[in-house]
DNA sequence: CGGTCAATGTTGACAGTGGAAACATAGAAG
DNA sequence: CTTCTATGTTTCCACTGTCAACATTGACCG
């Protein structure tokens, strides 16, 4: 029961195709040009045919936002991978969030979209969790070495995730013409995680 | 030419009646639930009317984004008044920011919306850029004043821009259940806002 | 082997939406 | 009073999400 592509009256594993052509269908006209029709017409299958593995087409977006939380996680832990020191680790995590983001714009609008955020949705509450989770644990390293205050570590963590998400929205909008435009993402994600860092460090 | 609300022809000023209800829709049932023709509806004018005031659905939306810019301004400079230094003052503009989008998430959601981010409305960008300059001026204030370190001056709004913008969609929407859902908004924007400034800090 | 059944896909309907075109009306301008 | 133009209405269209009824298929069981 390979998922051939056989004009067969089966299609085989239609759940996974769907989910696909809907990936790239966020990604090609963004959250907006997104339409469970469209999806069943690029798979070749009937309009009706996604309700009987999607419950509603929110449901449908739900799960490209969870695939988008697996990849940015697994993207943020392969960075951090790459470092030795808990701060570098921390500012790692955080370049990655930014450069996700940049890199995927409409799909990580679907992952904070108004369809992805009311959390109806077990799985894809749990990827959310752990993404914060990934920054909770960082923190508390940077704190245990010493170079975090210690205390206050879920506030701390917060103010982490506040900077690289503001930031990748921002980069990613681009809401003022004032910003500019030829600043590199990556740069501008050093200095902001730098200048956290830099406040949240321990004074002695 | 702008209609003025005493050259009213058929409804009275229809244009401003349109705004207000787009406004009351959007505080009521949230951005997905705004729609051209309940808008008329409440109005009580047939479902095409307003395609003579706004050229489409989008441009009814942006003018609601573009009002909530304009209160999310005043809010801001009127926060900034109250306090005498730089750095207070900085802050404060932070702090009615993160306010702003707790106190108006709907509001908040379509001003950042992805029908508002795109700038072939001039007024629109126009305030929007106002918003970020109010930071931009702060950010020079306190360098001028010596407490935060000179260059950068776009990287540093930017920074602090981001701090504030995230702070306030991570409030809104509540992304993770583990951010304790009992920490109050205004504490950790001046928890936020505070480290940020910190770590902006001019160092001797 | 054949029959039954649940899973999967299709067809056709419905209400609701954004939008365009043709028509109607009322106030201003001559 | 007539005419013109800005405003509002009606009517239509394509499209969407969703549902119910129907069709097909492979798997299981006698």
């Amino acid at each position: 029961m390979e998922p051939s592509p056989t004009d067969a009256y089966h299609h085989g594993d239609l759940g996974r195709a769907l989910l696909e052509a809907a990936l790239e269908l966020v990604a090609e006209r963004g959250p907006a040009g997104f339409t469970l029709r469209e999806v069943a017409r690029r798979v070749g299958v009937s309009h009706a045919a996604p309700y009987r593995h999607f419950a509603h087409r929110d449901a449908l977006l739900q799960a490209v936002a969870e695939e988008g939380f697996s990849a940015m996680r697994d993207a943020m832990v392969q960075a951090c991978e790459c470092h030795e020191t808990p701060q570098s680790r921390f500012q790692a995590l955080g370049i990655a969030y930014v450069r996700f983001a940049v890199d995927h714009p409409s799909h990580f609008r679907v992952m904070f979209g108004p369809h992805s955020t009311k959390d109806d949705n077990a799985s894809l509450a749990r990827v959310r969790d752990q993404t914060f989770g990934l920054l909770l644990e960082a923190v508390v390293a940077c704190q245990q070495a010493g170079v975090v205050r210690p205390g206050a570590t879920h506030e701390i963590a917060i103010a982490a995730w506040s900077v690289v998400h503001g930031l990748a929205f921002l980069l990613i909008d681009r809401p003022s013409r004032r910003i500019p435009p030829e600043v590199a993402a990556e740069e501008l994600a050093r200095l902001v995680t730098t200048t956290l860092m830099e406040g949240m460090r321990r004074r002695d």
